[in-house]
DNA sequence: ACCTCCACTTGAACACGTTCAAGTGGAGGA
DNA sequence: TCCTCCACTTGAACGTGTTCAAGTGGAGGT
């Protein structure tokens, strides 16, 4: 009992990310982290390999809320348009209170040594999720599209959401509006695109993206082997 | 005469960009710069605000480049998706050296913070250029697009050498092969789709992207009105 | 010849992220 | 009770990016 690492490991990250949320990415530092948290610098770094990997944890808790605020939120035979629509709003709801973090959150979470990467392998499992809750929206929604894209379309959709989350960390109009109007503005896009698929036209567009994902290697909902 | 200052600075960017090719981001250090430039650390920060600030000159000189090399390798009259494969597989020739730069590429490069930001307003003029290069490519193909896309399809063309490059970021396959196929295998879609803007759902799609674009505020060749 | 000005240069100093050798203390066995 | 072990904790120390008060020197006016 007593768990007494456990608990100074949540506590640093509790600290962690409050303080990320308060002053951002820079201004937080580890001195500080650690006093608040009632430690000395150095146990900070016994739990923590280096400040980006307390970022991490902030990836992962931002990534969990967005799963359990999203998934009651999909209605069962709505629109695709509809709840995508949901999804991706909800995702911008739980990364707001970050904001501010702005840049350093790419600075921290793309870069592909760090275990915070969508693209790494250490992040796999984190990528799986967020692929798997667009899966679901895919599979909430009515008319939902035939076998191809059926698998295709959550990862495309994952990307499309990593393309919203780029705008989102440059986007310093109030309440971030304009991310709000691009996610308005591209999900319908995107669902006149899937219901294109059923014509020979979007049929064979279909085929030439699979083929490109394979190609490349594109990330899938499970641990991919990545040769 | 003897352009004491332009010298210093000259044989810093010189040194700075070298030693970014030759060691990384992070092994580069501001006093190796200085030193190896023949000047103080102190110096360094006269001429450049800040470490990233070198990192922009990079950005500048790969950008000027990559336009360099890939304007006289477009054909008059070959087809969309042989100009955008050109000056696709070019822009990744330029930036190859740079390559262990790796994701402090993107550290330093996406930050709306950073001057770098390719959505900034200090490299407006950068951005304008780069999507001014793909307009070239547009208009230099046969079979170029009517009236609406033709406007639209430079920055959109942008926007996809932006999701090029940050594949290539993270790309870690020998020589670069992944991304390499990435162009080969995106570019003929790309041209599937600006032919599919002839038919009626094409030109429905065109309008609804481009509504978009407006409302967002997507970056235009000159320096937009950001507001 | 002297002075004035200011673009340019310097190195010390600061706070930061990170590392590391040296502890501390409580659980479990003898 | 004492001993051993090791998970956990500590603060000093290193190299980094950045700042700043103090110079330096050459061009141009008198």
């Amino acid at each position: 009992m007593g768990d007494r690492g456990n608990d100074t490991r949540d506590r640093l990250v509790d600290t962690a990310l409050r303080l990320f949320r308060e002053d951002g990415y820079q201004a937080t530092t580890m001195r500080r982290i650690a006093t608040e948290a009632g430690v000395s610098l150095g146990n900070a770094y016994y739990y923590f390999a280096s400040k980006d990997d307390l970022v991490h944890e902030l990836y992962l808790a931002v990534q969990r809320e967005h799963r359990e605020l999203a998934r009651p939120r999909l209605r069962r035979g709505a629109t695709l348009t509809e709840n995508l629509r949901v999804a991706l709003h909800t995702g911008i709801d739980v990364m707001a209170p970050y904001q501010g973090f702005g840049g350093s959150f790419l600075t921290v979470a793309l870069p592909p040594s760090s275990p915070t990467s969508p693209f790494s392998a250490a992040s796999a499992e984190a990528r799986g999720q967020a692929i798997g809750l667009m899966r679901e929206v895919v599979t909430s929604s009515r008319g939902r599209p035939s076998g191809a894209l059926l698998d295709r379309l959550p990862t495309l959709l994952w990307l499309a959401y990593l393309g919203i989350t780029l705008h989102w960390v440059t986007d310093s109009s109030p309440e971030q509006v304009r991310t709000r109007r691009l996610i308005d503005g591209v999900t319908p896009i995107i669902t006149r695109l899937v219901r294109l698929a059923r014509l020979p036209v979007g049929r064979r567009l279909v085929t030439d993206v699979g083929a490109v994902m394979d190609l490349v290697g594109a990330p899938a909902e499970r641990v991919p082997v990545t040769r």
